[in-house]
RNA sequence: UCCGCGAUAGCUCAAUCGGCAGAGCAAGCGGCUGUUAACCGCAAGGUUGGAGGUUCGAGUCCUCCUCGCGGAGCCA
């Protein structure tokens, strides 16, 4: 049998035979041609068989053989400009065909279905090109997440899923049962971040994190994976100089490395090439100005040119707001310096100015919306005490952590950058549910 | 939790004022040596989400329920 090889690696094979492993994405037939449409994991790949090159059993097979049907093919690659496929440009002209198995009737065809049906079916519909584009554009996004931390002096340290309590307020956790005592499912892990900078200085945690929250939008998952980055002796400036650095890579990386599956989801990625530093900084206090004269001027957002709604100072943004703003720039832009009674507890107050908070998120884009939120932390125990005390938090349950700020207390920052938002404004999809194999959504948790 | 929209063939949808349930695609059969979601022909496909009501007559109107979608609040 002539080498096994994957799609990726077509070009390199070019007037040799190969043999490729996958399954048929599509066939169409012409009389004495068939053409079959053949995916193999790497890349799909127009394989044609001309009825006089095999046996007419293995013709008939062909030309009854149902789509998603798995098969081993071997042929001679020819360079062919009109060849579909990914990379196209390539195609297989067959000379032998085994099927491994003839598939059921397939549920999912290549014409529109509405997304119940698609989600009922996820556990087929990532098969299709677009769903496979995703998949590999997020590993690729994870893959310069982990790089780049890891090349910046940052420290893996997994921090724990099942934990006694939340870090900012209780109505949105998963709770669980820890052999007779409530324990509850994670939605960050920065607490334990904080410990771990005074072992290895930066450190980052990667895992999935859990709000039970009656969200049902286009940007919210009740499961979903966050990186979060800590680092000592690091204040809020220095912070957004590392974040902005961060996600520029993240964005050039995956640019470089998956313009094949951008091209197929139809990214324009002019957008994307803009992405590098510095990012706009606006202050708080900038942003519900921007937002108040855009209200008087009468404003509109898209998709829908909904109207922009004034706001008070002191309150935190609507989706349309957070729209608006970042639709004045074009890259991701920060707003720092939130109100501290909107923010969590553990955010350092400005000094002298303590009714705002040494806070900042970064706001996609096109309308993607807070993708980083991060803060300098409060490094004295006296005032971390005070604001435990003011949010009506336990302060037995917090001991450990105010310790920090007894043994070596330090400046320190840090950020959480959700994962699924990030894949969906890198490949330009309307709805989060399809940046991750099996979203966990309001009324989804199967298959 | 609140506001809005929806559910008809396996899938995506149509059905006028309340008056015979209809297309495309898929699946089946036949044809074609360059198809790109091929095309052409034939045949097949229905408890209109569920329960009740109004009416000579309900896919269509009313009530309740179930499920889904979009959004708000909250957040990454």
């Amino acid at each position: 049998m002539s080498p096994i090889i994957r799609i990726d690696k077509i070009a390199d094979h070019v007037g040799q035979e190969v043999t490729l492993q996958g399954w048929l994405q599509l066939k169409t037939g012409k009389g004495k041609l068939q053409f079959l449409r053949v995916r193999d994991g790497s890349g799909v790949i127009q394989a044609v068989i001309f009825k006089g090159n095999v046996s007419e059993e293995m013709f008939e097979a062909a030309k009854r053989l149902p789509i998603e049907s798995s098969l081993v093919i071997s042929g001679t690659v020819r360079a062919d400009e009109r060849a579909p496929g990914i990379p196209g440009g390539f195609e297989l002209d067959v000379n032998a065909l085994e099927v491994v198995q003839e598939s059921a009737e397939y549920p999912i065809g290549l014409k529109e279905h509405g997304v119940e049906f698609l989600m009922d079916h996820r556990h087929l519909w990532l098969r299709s090109n677009r769903q496979w584009a995703i998949m590999r554009v997020r590993a690729t996004i994870v893959k310069a997440i982990r790089d780049w931390l890891d090349n910046n002096g940052f420290t893996l340290v997994d921090t724990p899923i099942l934990t006694p309590s939340a870090a900012e307020g209780t109505t949105t956790l998963f709770k669980t049962d820890f052999h007779g005592e409530d324990a509850f499912l994670a939605q960050t892990g920065q607490l334990y971040n904080e410990v771990n900078i005074f072992s290895v200085g930066r450190t980052y945690c990667f895992g999935p994190t859990f709000r039970a929250e009656k969200s049902k939008t286009r940007r919210h998952l009740q499961e979903f994976w966050m990186v979060e980055p800590e680092i000592a002796f690091c204040k809020l400036e220095e912070l957004l100089e590392i974040e902005e650095q961060f996600v520029s890579y993240i964005v050039q990386t995956t640019l470089h490395e998956r313009a094949a599956e951008l091209k197929l989801l139809e990214r324009d990625t002019s957008f994307l090439e803009r992405i590098v530093p510095p990012f706009p900084r606006i202050s708080y206090d900038e942003a519900v100005e921007m937002i108040n004269r855009a209200a008087a001027a009468g404003a509109t957002v898209p998709p829908n040119d909904e109207p922009v709604p004034a706001m008070e100072w002191g309150g935190d943004f609507g989706a349309p707001h957070e729209t608006y703003i970042a639709g004045q720039f074009d890259r991701p832009v920060f707003v720092h310096h939130y109100p501290t009674a909107v923010k969590a507890f553990y955010m350092e107050p400005e000094p002298g100015r303590p009714e705002v908070c040494r806070s900042a998120d970064l706001l996609a884009p096109e309308g993607y919306g807070e993708i980083i939120g991060g803060s300098e932390r409060m490094s004295d125990p006296d005032v971390l005490l005070a604001a435990i005390d003011r949010h009506g938090l336990p302060r037995e349950a917090y001991e450990w952590y105010v310790d920090l700020r007894r043994y070596g207390s330090t400046p320190h920052s840090g950020f959480g950058l959700g994962v699924e938002r990030t894949v969906a404004w890198i490949c330009g999809l309307d709805h989060i549910r399809e940046t991750i194999a099996f979203p966990r959504m309001l009324n989804r948790l199967r298959p």
